[in-house]
DNA sequence: TAGATTGTTAATCGATTAACAATC
DNA sequence: TAGATTGTTAATCGATTAACAATC
């Protein structure tokens, strides 16, 4: 995994002794701590706001129920979609996202909507009390430091990948002109 | 960006004297060198592997085409889906994907495969000279280095996610015990 | 005891930042 | 010249690694 004993130990105190000296860790034991400070030990109900090919994907998408991400709730801008059915959930239209998001104790907001509704989207999530925001759309928000965002942005991943097949075989400074 | 101006001049001078002392950079200028250095000033041609839904939702990603990334063609090892039609392209069969990759220069590839067809997948994909790989699998691929990967790993994000959420308003240590 | 393994401090390394010279 | 801006060296900071004590 690219990683030292030592940088282990090292991580793993930063949050707490796990193991015991001269015996070891004991991996079940440890699998658990993990689990708590990741907080997956509780689950969380999500939503997913744009049902695009992106956000049909994600619907389904089994790791979600896997690992305690229930997806409660999927939403889009475009009436046509409402009450087309993605994976047993009805599309809802945005005026109901609100609501939703606190009757329906939702944690987390997985956005797949375009990158010109993104900004207006994500107010709407954080005024709504959202506590997370999975971010697909290629902007970045910016939202109170009490609303973290995750970006996933493939346009990223893209350039690298670019950026090193070019490298590919080429000295460590490369040659660009 | 959360960027000193001191990290740009260091970074940018990492590739190059780009500005002019007491001049300043010109902006295009700039955006043609570092578009070299990513590698994005030529189209890449690519395939994507698996015709889910995440490989179908990524066939109309229109960032591609407008980055000159180029969707050449789509496969996947089911039968029932030989021929399908997705945004112009017919899906192909894993059979044909060495051949292809090599007869119409493919650089990369797109793998929205299974968690357990991806290191097979991969390593039939660098067999056939592929060369670079953008995973969306629950794998660790290794591949010999001359063969770049950037993961999309979904389950990271959304663990970090949820660390973040949990541990929000806690102190800087938190707290999980 | 001898071997093994974690906890913790110190040393090393690299990246970020600051400072200033060079230039327009 | 005065002000502004990049290039480049030095200082600072943090993270990784190494070393060793503590413990089983």
């Amino acid at each position: 995994m690219d990683v030292t004993a030592s940088q282990i130990r090292q991580d793993l105190n930063h949050f707490g002794g796990f193991g015991q000296q001269g015996y070891g860790y004991n991996v079940d034991h440890l699998y658990d701590e993990i689990s708590h400070i990741l907080g997956l030990n509780k689950p969380h109900r999500l939503v997913i706001v744009g049902a695009g090919n992106l956000g049909k994907a994600l619907c389904g998408y089994t790791y979600f129920e896997r690992r305690g991400f229930q997806v409660c709730g999927i939403f889009d801008a475009n009436p046509e979609k409402y009450g087309m059915e993605i994976r047993g959930l009805r599309v809802m239209s945005m005026d109901e996202l609100s609501g939703f998001i606190s009757k329906e104790e939702i944690d987390i907001a997985v956005m797949t909507v375009p990158k010109d509704a993104a900004i207006a989207v994500a107010k709407q999530l954080s005024g709504a009390g959202i506590k997370a925001i999975l971010n697909f759309a290629h902007v970045d928000l910016d939202l109170p430091k009490s609303v973290p965002v995750q970006n996933v942005h493939l346009s990223d991943s893209l350039m690298t990948l670019s950026y090193e097949l070019t490298r590919a075989g080429k000295g460590p400074l490369g040659d660009h002109g």
